[in-house]
DNA sequence: GGACTTCTTTGCGCTATCGCAAAGAAGCAG
DNA sequence: CTGCTTCTTTGCGATAGCGCAAAGAAGTCC
């Protein structure tokens, strides 16, 4: 199960890359399989690959000294990550990389981007924007999370996540399957405080909490709560 | 007062520049002076100019609905900073640049970088470095937010200071500029906090506080408040 | 030197959020 | 079906940190 060449064209940094630079890519680089809760590398590890999530979901995240979590990022399938070590020299991964289920990823030996990012710059331009987007989203949710109420970063992580990965299902409602722990650590909060909050958006009529799952019911009412002025 | 090419090398993006190219910088830029608290550009402007900040020192920050502020980074001489509109099309800058004091800055035409970049690695490459800088900075902070009581993340942000901008004063001790308000920001909390714990150090021996003014005596130990497991 | 402005400190009450504990679902394994 | 594991809910304190208000420094301007 070897991976074709043209499907790495999926990935946004490889969008203009030529059918010879993806082979160069794709014979350069090592298929590695993770099982749901493995690693693909750690925090501090040497950063010798990038990643490119074939299939499955995963997760970035750092740990604090005392063992406590924090997701920095969901990774979906076609999106690049831990691609830093292409650009530093002697670069050690700043997060670890979790799979969220049993994943397929394409890993591309550091050295090689290295070398074809030199006279690429197709490649370094993909680059920059993936980290351009990155930083983006990590400025808004800095901010958030030091401005705003919990509720409110709950309601977006929601909406966020939404956007990447929901699945529609009928009448506009929107399925994600993430546990309590899950959220919360998107939203840097507690499993609890996520609980109550879902519980009470529940009984409004908001969305609809199960075990592992939460549906979106009045994705507007969301918006209203991650958006409005004055609670 | 022009500013003579050579002094660009200062700059690290331009670390590996020819002579060339950094008269086609200078060349291709403009001057501009930003008074003490004035700004360079807001968030939501068009990205058309990056800025090389000359003299003087600004800060990068992102303002909620409701007018609250949260710093990003603090620029010193010889930063790029606003670089992002070098990389995207259309791009609106994500967050606003103020100066804390009376700034000189050489504005670059977006347009100029994204026509250099096509054809230099070292400058997409210089451009990468300083975003994955950022990007771990600004992660590492979003865990701390996520994760960490104020006091850590005080003692942190003061030693982040003085790192970046301390100024040595005898027996090891440093002198920051800064305001309680401009710390607060920082820090991810409000001023009363800071004044509070400043005031608590300082009843310890760890600092002196002044007005817009801390200096830390005992470097070491902020260390430990930072860093310690338990406390 | 006085009047103003800006920054800082501190007391006080408040509340959003945490954190534990215990019990209740839900799914899985044999 | 039964028991085990994992995830979730909820009650009940505890508290860290907020936010206001008022007063106290420290500069600045004329």
């Amino acid at each position: 199960m070897s991976i074709n060449p043209a499907d790495l064209r999926r990935v946004n940094v490889f969008e203009k890359a030529s059918d010879e630079d993806l082979k160069i890519i794709a014979q350069g680089s090592i298929e590695r399989s993770i099982e749901e809760g493995n690693f693909f590398f750690f925090q501090g590890d040497p950063a010798d690959y990038a990643y490119i999530l074939v299939a499955g979901r995963a997760k970035l995240l750092q740990t604090n000294p005392s063992g406590q979590q924090v997701n920095l990022r969901t990774i979906n399938a076609w999106q690049m990550f831990g691609a830093l070590g292409a650009v530093r020299e002697a670069a050690t991964y700043p997060a670890s990389a979790q799979a969220l289920e049993d994943c397929n990823a394409l890993a591309v030996k550091s050295t090689t981007l290295k070398e074809l990012i030199k006279d690429r710059p197709y490649l370094s331009i993909g680059l920059m924007n993936l980290m351009t987007d990155y930083i983006q989203e990590m400025q808004e949710r800095y901010r958030e999370l030091a401005t705003e109420k919990v509720e409110r970063r709950i309601a977006r992580v929601l909406l966020r996540l939404t956007a990447q990965m929901g699945i529609k299902g009928e009448h506009n409602t929107i399925e994600l399957g993430f546990t309590r722990k899950e959220l919360s650590e998107m939203a840097g909060t507690t499993l609890f405080t996520v609980s109550r909050i879902l519980s009470e958006w529940e009984r409004l009529g908001l969305v609809e909490a199960g075990r592992e799952r939460v549906v979106i019911l009045q994705p507007h009412e969301l918006v209203v709560i991650a958006e409005e002025l004055e609670k």
